[in-house]
RNA sequence: UCCUCAGUAGCUCAGCUGGUUAGAGCAUCUGACUGUUAAUCAGAGGGUCGUUGGUUCGAGUCCAACCUGGGGAGCCA
């Protein structure tokens, strides 16, 4: 007899009766009887489950004791409609191999709910939950969406470099990157580390963004993009910080900064649609869970709209785009600034805004995406194209609800000039950056380019609260297990 | 890093103002029963109450420090 093998989500997606099929997966539950045994069978190809029917009879009983909640198990059998309700086909096991044996007693996934904090802790095995198996399966579909969108518009992916010696970007403390002995490293006569002596004859480290590399592929290549890891040193701990994330960056030359945000909106918009589409099944889910999440908050807390539903108002709006010095209008004359119900109440234009301010604007004045640009200089980078004002940059974010800041990005300054002046007064080492300011002196261009959050867009399209949620392997200070 | 809450069985939690042998549900094991659906019913095993120190006749309960985790803030994507 010949069994096809296939996976359990082709499987049930087209069943035919009668076919004779070896499935290979993970036990979820099994239930058995005198007569019968059931076992609920998954291979993470989706979140529907085989279930594999038994007769004792014909199963030695060590080879039964051995299918526990855990155990990988191998299946042939003849594929026939179910007499019971939960499914439409259901697979009559002919012979069972057991691949891999679960200890029941030690093996930590029971069949009920996990809090996500225990999950976190066996992040190894959270995998063959529904909850993750569903994240994981939509995190590839957007991985895959994200390449799809940029080939579509003939962009160019290019990969930037992981390790860097630049650490003039400003984003952030940076990982370093030595072979030096951390016990006895050659030092200067100062008492500094003499990083000449180190693999690249320098000090480096990770990649804090691709940027600037970018900008370089941009001003010859026209359109390209990176999606690569990228690495903060930062102490945050908070729900939507890691220490390695993956971040999306296209940058675009002929862009200016109305182009840059057209793209951003299209893209995002394109990526939901994506998701809204291809992981119907595991949204579903998803959106079901975090109904009854929501169940637990505080009334206040929650939000007005579900998941999908959420997803679908920003497919179907358009983003509200306002300045920031508009922006600061709103706030000032808002109820909790008047009210003085804000932490940091809103007295002048120039400073920063806080999380308690992008959140108003996003969730209770405009109840939409909010991109809001023109910052002043003072609190943007170096890079970022200096307006006609002469105080406020070419600088843009959007906001979400929930998450806050996804999208960061600008125009970018190309006139020589006035990119040495801002680097001068922002102490920028110029040396280091000869290669970037290269590209001012020859053949400069406007451009534009902007940074997407990988795992925050995931946090937005998942409903996950927790950014450590939408990774496999999440790290954080103190953190890098697995 | 700061603020705040929490840490009791494998998991989720109860344990009132300090008072004998520390509880429940689920999970696990054993048995029964049934085309079952997170099956059901009965029984059993399972705990240095996060760690260290202190107060007290007596600490899961009070105090201090530390560790770990959650949430919020800052930094940002």
């Amino acid at each position: 007899m010949v069994y096809k093998k296939i996976k359990i989500k082709r499987l049930l997606s087209d069943p035919v009766s009668g076919q004779n099929i070896k499935v290979n997966g993970w036990v979820r539950t099994k239930r058995e009887s005198k007569n019968v045994v059931f076992v609920a069978l998954n291979d993470g190809s989706g979140l529907a489950n085989l279930q594999i029917v038994a007769d004792p009879g014909k199963f030695s009983e060590l080879l039964l004791k051995d299918i526990t909640t855990g155990a990988c198990i191998s299946v042939n059998g003849t594929l026939v409609e179910s007499h019971g309700k939960g499914q439409q086909v259901e697979l009559q096991a002919e012979s069972i191999e057991v691949l891999g044996k679960s200890d029941p007693d030690s093996y930590p996934l029971q069949p009920k709910k996990h809090s996500l904090e225990f999950l976190r802790e066996i992040a190894h095995l959270r995998p063959r939950t529904n909850t993750f198996s569903a994240i994981y399966r939509i995190r590839h579909a957007m991985i895959f969406a994200v390449h799809q969108f940029f080939n579509e518009k003939g962009f160019l992916n290019i990969h930037t470099p992981i390790i860097t010696a630049s650490d003039a970007e400003g984003a952030g403390e940076m990982f370093r990157v030595s072979t030096l002995d951390p016990k006895n490293p050659p030092l200067l006569e100062d008492g500094t580390i003499d990083f000449s002596l180190d693999f690249f004859e320098r000090e480096t480290n990770l990649t804090v963004s691709g940027q600037l590399e970018a900008e370089l592929g941009a001003l010859a290549l026209s359109e390209v993009y990176t999606f690569g890891p990228t690495f903060r040193a930062e102490n945050s701990n908070t729900t939507r910080h890691l220490a390695e994330f993956w971040m999306i960056e296209p940058e675009m030359a002929f862009y200016d900064l109305e182009d840059n945000m057209d793209l951003a909106e299209e893209f995002l918009k394109y990526l939901i649609r994506y998701a809204l589409e291809k992981c119907a099944e595991d949204l579903e889910f998803l959106n079901q869970r975090a109904a009854e999440e929501e169940m637990s908050r505080r009334q206040e807390d929650r939000y007005e709209l579900s998941l999908i539903e959420r997803l679908k108002f920003v497919i179907d709006n358009n983003f509200e785009r306002i300045t920031y010095t508009e922006a600061i209008q709103i706030l000032m004359e808002s109820k909790p600034n008047r009210k003085k119900k804000f932490q940091f109440l809103i007295e002048r234009w120039g400073t920063d805004l806080q999380s308690e301010h992008e959140r108003y604007l996003v969730e209770k004045h405009f109840r939409k995406p909010v991109i809001l640009s023109d910052y002043p200089k003072e609190i943007k980078a170096f890079y970022m194209r200096m307006n006609e004002d002469g105080i406020t940059v070419r600088a843009m974010d959007i906001l979400f609800p929930g998450i806050g800041e996804i999208v960061g990005g600008s125009q970018r300054e190309e006139r020589m000039d006035q990119l040495r002046r801002r680097m001068q007064e922002m102490e920028i080492n110029a040396e280091g950056l000869w290669w970037y300011l290269d590209t001012r002196k020859f053949g400069t261009a406007p451009h534009s380019g902007f940074g997407l959050g990988f795992e925050r867009f995931l946090q937005f399209i998942t409903g996950m609260n927790n950014i450590r949620d939408v990774i496999p392997f999440p790290r954080t200070p103190g953190n890098a297990d697995f």
